[in-house]
DNA sequence: GCGGATTCTCAGGAGATTCACAGAAAGGCG
DNA sequence: CGCCTTTCTGTGAATCTCCTGAGAATCCGC
């Protein structure tokens, strides 16, 4: 077997100033240095094609196939990652796709995209290695924190301790959805703890209503951009309520958060 | 038993690199600080693969063969700490494999895979030198469990002989299958003490589902996802019950432990 | 082979969550 | 200051998720 060139990961130095990509939080690099690789394996292009633009803005290093042929000549030349696969692919199915990236890309995590009516032939072991799915229709967010999770996981242990998001005294973690604020536990459903994910990891950054709706609602929601507001107003009365608040609007922009003060 | 003929599943190969632990307990190290080395030995290739996979994810260096002869040639040439050994192999009977695997390796334990029906004594006079095994289908929660014992046992872990998982002041031990909250003592049925004992072993740890019916249901399960639900009633029904609960559920994502608070 | 223990399906019900709608409140501008 | 726009939030209904009792099927020890 060739030596695995499976990266192993680090984090930079933590800091709270923004840097090379959008003023996320600590970015997944590769040992190099160079940005973490992950292929994108899905028939639909224009689904493939969202996906690329995201996890890209991530700072991700992104490549995208439309089978199973093309995907497996990537993962031999192009050695990603992750893998972000869903299981009903044109050529051959899901499965024997895995099978063969596997085989090729032993350690490298695989999340697998699967159709919702897809839940009842679920298929066993598909999370047994480690592994995790998300189902269409999906939310960016949700994609990305799946696949934030599975680098993580897979990389160095020292990667390990990230799984947390802080602004000022707000804590979000993402391993057990627990969110504290002062210390306070405080329970939120799981598209209030979508949209706080988000805006906390975009810290003192505008938000738009339409950029939230993108993110953290599922590409095909076809409701009133209302909700964004109707949800921002949920967590305030969460988080915010009777402290310095940190969710602040702007008028015809959007929203951010920021540490009190 | 809805025969659910969906999807017969099959999984990726072997390799011979160890993919990093999860977020897990102590992990198993030999006495050099590397990982852990299981030789998996079954014809079956997508059972080897689904084996492969779990055990990769533990954090060990996880090698697999298809017959005894390919068993023994790596045996002698990889030096394994564990072998993970199906009795019903193609090119020779599961006992000869045995002999000559112990003529290679005297001190190395080994973990039988045997069909439910097989001669029972024949398997308990195998397992006399302190061997194991366990009879398909099996889950991965399992298998791993069998093997963390004997390796425990065998004493290829660095001293960590750490047979008890502990989260709060609920106690759970792997050998005696004992399980204790607030010192009092638990009786929980097979499927319960799997299912808490994988709970344990990711405290503070949001699992799906999905990912708990991979792990603690065996491979060939087909039913329905809400046994996880029933049994997760059951395990509060035993050990929450007037209690401060410790098994929590986060509703559209899982379930996880930690220590009441 | 018998009887209790265990596993699992099914389905009803409780409760949580999501979301639209609409009026109230707040901000901005002439 | 009055008016228009944008944002906030109360209400309620539809939906979804989860919990659990009942009972059938199966396993296991004796």
């Amino acid at each position: 077997m060739t030596s695995s060139s499976s990266a192993s990961f680090r984090l930079p130095a933590p800091a709270s100033s923004s840097r090379g990509a959008p003023g996320k939080q600590p970015e997944l690099l590769r040992a190099d240095g160079s940005p973490v690789r992950v292929l994108v394996v899905d028939d639909e292009t224009s689904l493939a094609d969202l996906l690329s633009l995201a996890l890209r803005y991530e700072g991700w290093d992104i490549r995208a196939e439309g089978d199973g042929a093309g995907a497996l000549r990537c993962a031999r030349s192009w050695r990603p990652d992750a893998v972000l696969l869903d299981v009903m692919l044109p050529d051959m199915d899901g499965l024997t796709v895995l099978g063969r990236l596997r085989r090729e890309l032993p350690d490298v995590p695989v999340l697998f995209l699967t159709a919702k009516d897809a839940v009842e032939d679920r298929i066993a072991g598909l999370t047994a290695g480690g592994d995790d799915y998300v189902t269409k229709p999906f939310s960016l967010e949700e994609v990305v924190a799946r696949l934030r999770g599975l680098l993580r996981r897979a990389g160095a242990a020292a990667a390990r301790s990230e799984s947390r998001l802080t602004v000022g005294d707000l804590v979000l973690d993402e391993d057990s959805h627990e969110v504290w604020r002062d210390g306070q536990e405080i329970h939120l459903t799981a598209t209030e703890f979508e949209l706080l994910r988000y805006l906390m990891r975009n810290p003192r950054r505008v938000l738009s209503k339409t950029q939230i709706l993108d993110r953290v609602w599922s590409y095909d929601f076809g409701g009133q951009a209302n909700v964004v507001e109707l949800y921002i107003s949920y967590l305030r009365r969460k988080i915010d309520v009777g402290r310095t608040p940190m969710i602040h609007t702007r008028r015809g922009a959007g929203y951010l958060i920021k540490p009190g003060g």
